[in-house]
RNA sequence: GGGCCUGUAGCUCAGUUGGUUAGAGCACUGUGCUGAUAACGCAGGGGUCAAAGGUUCGAGUCCUUUCAGGCCCA
C-alpha cells in the first residue's frame, strides 16, 4: 500500500525550496508547461526588460513576482503563453559604467579612445551581472525563457527598429528640428523628457534682479529677474505682458559721496510689475510716478549688459508675451532664445536673433572672453560680479528651487537650442488619448491620472542621442546637396551604397563608415551623427523581439497585442509610454490591454531604497532567510500594487511564521493521520460530511470562486489575502475542532468525511496557490497527488485551475459557523472571567442570540459548542425564567434609513417604552407601535438589538446581542472526570517529553491519593484508550521509567510509562 | 505652481452604498488550551481615524480648505 511521504512538523524552507527548484529543472517543467498548451489560444505577455550590468534589487523582485502570477494562472487554465525574456543592452546607462571604469569623461576623450574600442566594452558590460539576474529570476521562481530572451542590441533587434523609423519618415512623423533641450554638457546629449524626469532636486541656484537701463530714458531701468545669470549674455530681449499693470517707481539709492556722506539727492528709476512691487521692495519706501500697461513697453530699447556675440537681428528691446507671470520675479522677464524654450519661441514670434554663447560641453566660447572655456555654472559668481561692478546689479541673493540634473551623472542640465531628432508623437496624440481608455490599468487612476495627464500635454518626441552605444538613427544625408533620406533595411543600405552590408554591426562606428551616393546630386550622403534614445528599444520590443516584419511575422501577430505587462510607476514616462506611442502611430492600436502598475519599494523605514542612501536591501539575504515563496507572499499581500511598501526582511519571515507553517503544519498532520490509517484519497465513495465538513467545504468553494475571480480581473490583493483567512480558519477552526475525528480508532465514516475534507482544501490549496506560492504549491502537490497517483500530472504547474462547486457553496452555513464561532469565543470568555479551567467539564452552558433564527445555530452546532467548551449540554437562555433585565438597541443603520430626520425621535420612543415586554414581544417575533409626533409606526424585530441580562448566578461574557452563560457548578461527577481530565494531560505531556511516536503503545504504572485513584478506576477505559496504554496499573513506580510527579485538585500523583 | 497617491493602535494594514461599540495581525502583559503547529484561545493596556470647517438625524467614510509624506510634471 501507498503511503504519502512522512511529512515533519518543522519546515526547512530553504532546503523545501531548492529541491522544488531541483525538480523543476530536472524535469524541465517550465518548458512543459508551454509545450502543453501548444495550439491553445494565446495569453500574451510582455517582459519590460531589465538591464542587466547592475545588480539585481529588492525592486526588481517585486516587479518579477507580480508578472510571474498570471502567466502561471492563465496556463493553468489552458493558455499558452509564450514568457519571453529580453534584455535591455544599449544607451547612456551601458555606456555611463564604461566611461567611469576606462576613467573617461566627455565625449571627445570617448572619441579619442575609440568608438570601436568602447562600444566592444559597452556590449560585454550589459551583461556584466548576467549571471546573478539569471540566478535570482530562478530562485524566486520567475518562469521567463532566458534562452530565448530577445536582445537590444542585435543586428536584428536594430533592423526592426530601422524599419519602424522608415515608416515614421515616410509619413513624416521623423524629423529634425531645432529645440531648446534639457541638455547635459559632461553626457553631451540631450535628455528626453522621461529622463529629465527622473533627475530634479532641490537646489540653491542664484537670484538675482539686474537693471536694464532704458536707452532714451537715463536713470530709468527695468527690472529683470533670473535664476541663471549665465545665460545673460545671450540676452536679447525682455518679454513683458501686455495686461498686466506696470509701475515707474523713485527710489534713493544709497550712495555714498566722497566724504563717505550718504547721498540723499541720488534716486533711480525702476520699472516693474505693480503686483511685485512689495515681493522686490518689501518695507523699503519707493514712489510710484507712473503707472501703466505692459503693452506700452513695447518696443522700448534699453543697453545690452554684454555683447560678446554680436546678434545678426535688432535685438534688446522689449517684447510683449502671455507667458509672463507675477508669481515671482519682477514680470518683467529676460529672454535669452538661446537658452529657454519660452525664450525661443518669443524669439520665433518677433524674429529676435538666438545668441549662442556657449559650447557643447557648456563652456562659453572664446568670445565671451572673461569667461572663455568657464563652464557655464561656474560663471554664475563672477558675472553677478561684474554686473555689480557696473552698478546694473540690483540685488544678488539664493533661491531654493527644483532644478534637473543629469538622471545617471548628476550633472545640472543646461536648456538649450540644439538640432534633434524627433518623432511627431503630437500628430497622433489626441489617438493615443482615446486608445488609453481601452487599457485596464491597475490601480486604476493611473489611466486618467499619470498616464493620461502625460499624454494631453504630449509633445514629441525628442528621439536623437549625441552617444555612441545605441541603436544609430537610419537617417543619411549628403554632404553636398543636404538630401537626407531614410533606410529602412540592411537589404536595403546594401543596395543605396552597392556593398553587401548584410554582415555589417549596425553599431557605430561602422554603420558612420557605409556612405550612399546621393540620388538629387550624385554626392555623398553620410549618416547624421546620432543614435536613439534607447527607451525607443524597449519600446520596440514588441516588434523587434521578432525581427518584424523581416521574419515571425505570424509570431508577432499572434503576440500583439500584449494581454498583460506589469512595470513600477516610473515607467509611466518611460516603457509604458514608448509601447503606446509606438503602437498608437505604428498600427493604431494598444500595446497592452492589462498592466499593473506597481508602487515603489521602500525600506523598512519608509524610506525610498537607493543606492546613494545605502538602505538597500539585497533580496539574497530575505530568501536566505524566509524563502521566495515568502518574499513573493509579502510583496501580494503587503498592501495594495499601486501603492509603494515598506520592506524588510523581518516583515518576510512573519510571513513564514504565520502563513506558511500553519499551512505546512495542517499538511503535516493530515500527513501523519492518514498514514497512520492507510486513508487514500479517492477510496471512498459516498461520503457523509458533518457540519462542519460541509462548512470547510462551502468556505473551500467560496474561496476558490473569489481566488478566480480576483485573478481574472488582475486583483492580486484579492487573490491571496483571502487565502490566509482561510488558512487560519482552516487550521485553528476546522482542524482543532476535528483533532479527535482523525485520532479516534475506530474507521467510520466520520473519519472518511474528515480525511475527504481536510484533503480536498489541502489539494484546492496547492493549486490555488501554483501561481503566486510556487514552491510550496509543488511541494504539496508532490505528495499529496504523485505520491498516490503517478499517472497525475507531473507537477501542479502542469494542473488545470481547479473549477470551484456552486452547488456546496452555502453562504448561510458560512454565516452560522461564523455565529457559532462567536459564541465558542463568548463561551471561553465566561469561562475565563468565571476562573474555570477548560479542562474541567462544567454542567451546562447557555446561550442567548439577537434573533429566532439565528438560535438554530446552538442546536445544530452543539456538539461543536460542547466539545470547544468542554461541557454536558448547551441550550438556549429561556427569556422569560433567566433574564434579569433586557436592554434595547435601536439600529441605527434600518432605522435611520427609514425615518431619517424622525430617527432621532423614534429612537427615543422606542427606548421609552416598558422594556422588558416591548423586549418579550420583540424576541417573539412581533412588532412594537411607537407614537411619534401624533403619528404611529411600526417598529419591526429586525429594526431593534436586544440584549439580555442573564440573572446572577450564571457566569456570562457578552457581545452585543449575543451571551453565554455557564453554570459553573461542579458535581462530585464533574470533579472525578476533572482530575481524571489533568492526569491524562500529565500522561500525554509524559509521552511526548519520553519521545514516543503517535501510535506508540505504553504501559502505565502509577500511585495517587484516594480520590484521584477513585477516579482512575472509574474512567480506566477512557484513560487506556486516550494515552493508547496496554496496561494501567497501580504501584511502585518501575526504575527507569519516564515518571512525572504532580498535585493538583488537592490530589497527589506520580505516574510512570515506558513503550509497551 | 499643477497632477496623482497616501495619512486609522508602538509596527503592518482592514474598514462595504455614511449608521452610533473603529477592527485584524505583529509586539507587550496576564491567563488558559494542546500528542499537528515556529502555534492557538480568552482577557488587558494602547486611537483627538493628520487638522479645521461644512453637508446630514448621524461622518473614519461625502464636500471644501489646510498640514505632512511620496511619486510625477512645470
Amino acid at each position: 500500500m501507498s503511503t504519502f511521504k512522512a511529512v515533519s512538523p518543522k519546515l526547512d524552507v530553504t532546503a523545501m525550496e531548492e529541491g522544488v527548484l531541483d525538480f523543476w529543472n530536472q524535469h524541465d517543467i517550465f518548458h512543459k508547461s508551454g509545450e502543453q498548451r501548444e495550439g491553445q489560444p494565446e495569453y500574451v505577455f510582455y517582459e519590460g526588460p531589465p538591464t542587466a550590468n547592475g545588480r539585481p534589487g529588492v525592486h526588481h523582485v517585486l516587479a518579477r513576482a507580480f508578472k510571474d502570477i498570471f502567466p502561471r494562472y492563465k496556463t493553468m487554465r489552458g493558455y499558452h503563453v509564450s514568457r519571453r525574456g529580453g534584455w535591455d543592452a544599449q544607451g547612456l546607462p551601458v555606456e555611463i559604467e564604461i566611461e567611469k571604469k576606462l576613467g573617461l569623461s566627455g565625449k571627445q576623450q570617448i572619441e579619442a579612445y575609440g568608438v570601436a574600442k568602447f562600444n566592444a566594452l559597452c556590449r560585454e558590460s550589459a551583461f556584466e551581472y548576467i549571471q546573478e539576474w539569471e540566478k535570482l529570476t530562478s530562485r524566486i521562481g520567475f518562469w521567463v525563457d532566458l534562452e530565448t530572451a530577445y536582445v537590444t542590441y542585435k543586428n536584428e533587434y536594430i533592423e526592426s527598429i530601422w524599419h519602424i523609423l522608415k515608416t515614421f519618415w515616410e509619413q513624416d512623423l521623423l524629423y529634425e528640428g531645432y529645440k531648446v533641450l534639457p541638455y547635459c554638457p559632461r553626457c553631451g546629449t540631450p535628455l528626453s523628457d522621461h529622463e529629465v524626469a527622473q533627475g530634479y532636486k532641490d537646489v540653491d541656484d542664484p537670484s538675482i534682479y539686474v537693471r536694464m537701463e532704458l536707452e532714451d530714458e537715463t536713470g530709468t531701468a527695468l527690472l529683470v529677474w533670473t535664476t541663471t545669470p549665465w545665460t545673460l549674455p545671450g540676452n536679447v530681449a525682455v518679454s513683458a505682458h501686455p495686461e498686466v499693470d506696470y509701475v515707474k517707481v523713485k527710489r534713493h539709492l544709497h550712495h555714498h559721496d566722497e566724504a563717505g556722506e550718504p547721498d540723499k539727492d541720488c534716486t533711480e528709476q525702476l520699472i516693474l510689475a505693480e503686483a511685485l512691487l512689495e515681493k522686490v521692495f518689501g518695507e523699503e519706501p519707493v514712489d510710484v510716478v507712473a503707472r501703466f500697461k505692459g503693452r506700452e513697453l513695447a518696443g522700448r530699447k534699453y543697453k545690452p549688459l554684454f555683447n560678446f556675440v554680436p546678434p545678426d537681428k535688432p535685438a534688446w528691446f522689449v517684447v510683449l508675451g502671455h507667458h509672463v507671470t507675477t508669481e515671482d520675479g519682477t514680470g518683467l522677464v529676460h529672454t535669452a532664445p538661446a537658452f529657454g524654450a519660452e525664450d525661443m519661441a518669443m524669439a520665433q514670434e518677433h524674429d529676435l536673433p538666438v545668441v549662442m554663447t556657449i559650447d557643447d560641453a557648456g563652456q562659453f566660447l572664446p568670445a565671451v572672453t572673461p569667461w572663455a572655456g568657464v563652464f557655464v555654472k561656474d560663471a554664475d559668481p563672477g558675472i553677478t560680479a561684474n554686473l555689480e561692478d557696473r552698478g546694473i546689479l540690483f540685488r544678488a541673493g539664493k533661491i531654493n528651487h527644483t532644478y534637473p540634473f543629469c538622471w545617471r551623472c548628476n550633472t545640472p542640465l543646461l536648456y538649450a537650442a540644439r538640432p534633434t531628432w524627433y518623432i511627431r508623437t503630437t500628430s497622433k496624440k489626441q489617438r493615443m488619448v482615446e486608445l488609453n481608455e481601452k487599457i485596464n490599468w491597475v490601480p486604476e487612476n493611473i489611466r486618467n491620472g499619470r498616464f493620461g495627464n502625460w499624454l494631453e500635454n504630449n509633445i514629441d518626441w525628442a528621439l536623437g542621442r549625441n552617444r555612441y552605444w545605441g541603436t544609430p538613427l537610419p537617417v543619411w544625408r549628403c554632404t553636398g546637396c543636404g538630401h537626407r533620406d531614410a533606410i529602412g533595411s540592411v537589404a536595403e543600405l546594401s543596395e543605396r551604397s552597392g556593398q553587401d552590408c548584410s554582415e555589417l554591426d549596425l553599431h557605430r562606428p561602422y554603420v558612420d563608415e557605409i556612405h550612399l551616393p546621393c540620388p538629387k546630386c550624385g554626392g555623398s550622403m553620410q549618416r547624421v551623427e546620432e543614435v536613439i534614445d534607447c527607451w525607443a528599444d524597449s519600446g520596440s520590443m514588441p516588434y523587434a523581439q521578432w525581427h518584424f516584419p523581416f521574419e515571425n511575422v505570424e509570431t508577432f501577430e499572434s503576440q500583439f497585442p500584449a494581454d498583460f505587462i506589469c512595470e513600477a510607476v516610473d515607467q509611466t514616462r518611460g516603457w509604458f509610454y514608448t509601447l503606446h506611442a509606438l503602437s498608437t502611430l505604428l498600427f493604431d492600436e494598444v500595446c497592452f490591454k492589462n498592466v499593473i502598475c506597481l508602487g515603489l519599494i521602500l525600506d523598512g523605514d519608509g524610506f525610498k531604497m537607493s543606492k546613494s542612501r545605502g538602505n538597500i536591501v539585497s533580496p539574497w539575504e530575505v530568501i536566505e532567510k524566509g524563502g521566495a515563496d515568502a518574499m513573493r507572499w509579502y510583496l501580494y499581500t503587503a498592501s495594495p500594487p499601486g501603492q509603494s511598501r515598506r520592506f524588510s526582511a523581518q516583515l518576510v519571515e512573519d510571513v513564514v511564521r504565520s502563513f506558511t507553517l500553519t499551512l505546512w503544519n495542517t499538511y503535516s498532520f493530515f500527513v501523519t493521520y492518514a498514514n497512520l490509517d492507510g486513508w487514500q484519497p479517492g477510496k471512498t465513495d459516498a461520503v457523509e460530511y458533518s457540519p462542519l465538513d460541509q462548512w470547510l467545504r462551502s468556505r473551500l468553494h467560496a474561496l476558490l470562486r473569489d481566488v478566480t475571480t480576483a485573478l481574472e480581473t488582475y486583483d492580486v490583493l484579492g487573490a491571496t489575502r483571502p487565502i490566509e483567512t482561510f488558512v487560519d480558519e482552516l487550521s485553528n477552526w476546522y482542524l482543532r475542532r476535528s483533532r479527535r475525528r482523525f485520532w479516534k480508532s475506530e474507521s467510520d465514516s466520520d473519519k472518511q468525511a474528515a480525511y475527504a475534507t481536510l484533503y480536498e482544501a489541502l489539494l484546492t490549496l496547492s493549486q490555488m496557490l501554483a501561481p503566486t506560492m510556487p514552491f510550496l504549491a509543488e511541494e504539496l502537490y508532490q505528495n499529496l497527488v504523485r505520491a498516490m497517483h503517478p499517472d497525475a500530472p507531473l507537477s501542479v504547474h502542469l494542473c488545470d485551475w481547479p473549477e470551484y462547486d456552486p452547488a456546496v457553496i452555502d453562504e448561510e452555513l458560512n454565516r452560522e459557523m461564523a455565529l457559532a464561532m462567536k459564541l465558542a469565543s463568548l463561551g471561553h470568555s465566561a469561562r475565563n472571567s468565571a476562573n474555570v479551567k477548560v479542562r474541567q467539564p462544567l454542567a451546562e452552558a447557555a446561550f442567548a442570540l439577537g434573533s429566532l433564527d439565528e438560535q438554530r445555530v446552538v442546536e445544530k452546532y452543539a456538539d461543536v459548542l460542547m466539545d470547544e467548551l468542554n461541557v454536558k449540554s448547551v441550550r438556549i437562555l429561556s427569556g422569560s425564567a433567566e433574564a434579569a433585565s433586557y436592554t434595547l438597541n435601536p439600529y441605527p443603520k434600518q432605522l435611520g434609513q427609514k425615518y431619517q430626520s424622525l430617527f432621532p425621535q423614534v429612537r427615543k420612543a422606542i427606548l421609552a417604552l416598558d422594556t422588558e415586554t416591548t423586549a418579550q414581544a420583540f424576541l417573539a417575533g412581533e412588532n412594537v407601535t411607537v407614537e411619534v409626533n401624533g403619528e404611529s409606526y411600526a417598529i419591526l424585530p429586525e429594526e431593534v438589538e436586544v440584549r439580555m441580562q442573564a440573572k446572577t448566578g450564571l457566569v456570562v461574557a457578552a457581545d452585543g446581542a449575543y451571551l453565554a452563560a455557564l453554570d459553573t457548578v461542579l458535581t462530585p461527577e464533574l470533579e472525578r472526570e476533572g482530575l481524571v481530565r489533568e492526569l491524562l494531560r500529565r500522561v500525554q505531556d509524559l509521552r511526548k517529553t519520553a519521545d514516543l511516536e503517535i501510535a506508540d503503545r505504553i504501559a502505565v504504572v502509577y500511585t495517587a491519593s484516594d480520590g484521584l485513584h477513585e477516579a482512575v478506576a472509574q474512567y480506566r477505559e477512557l484513560i487506556m484508550s486516550e494515552t493508547l496504554a496496554i496496561s494501567l496499573e497501580a504501584g511502585e513506580l518501575p526504575q527507569g521509567w519516564a515518571s512525572v510527579t504532580d498535585t493538583f485538585g488537592g490530589e497527589d500523583v506520580s505516574v510512570a510509562l515506558r513503550k509497551a
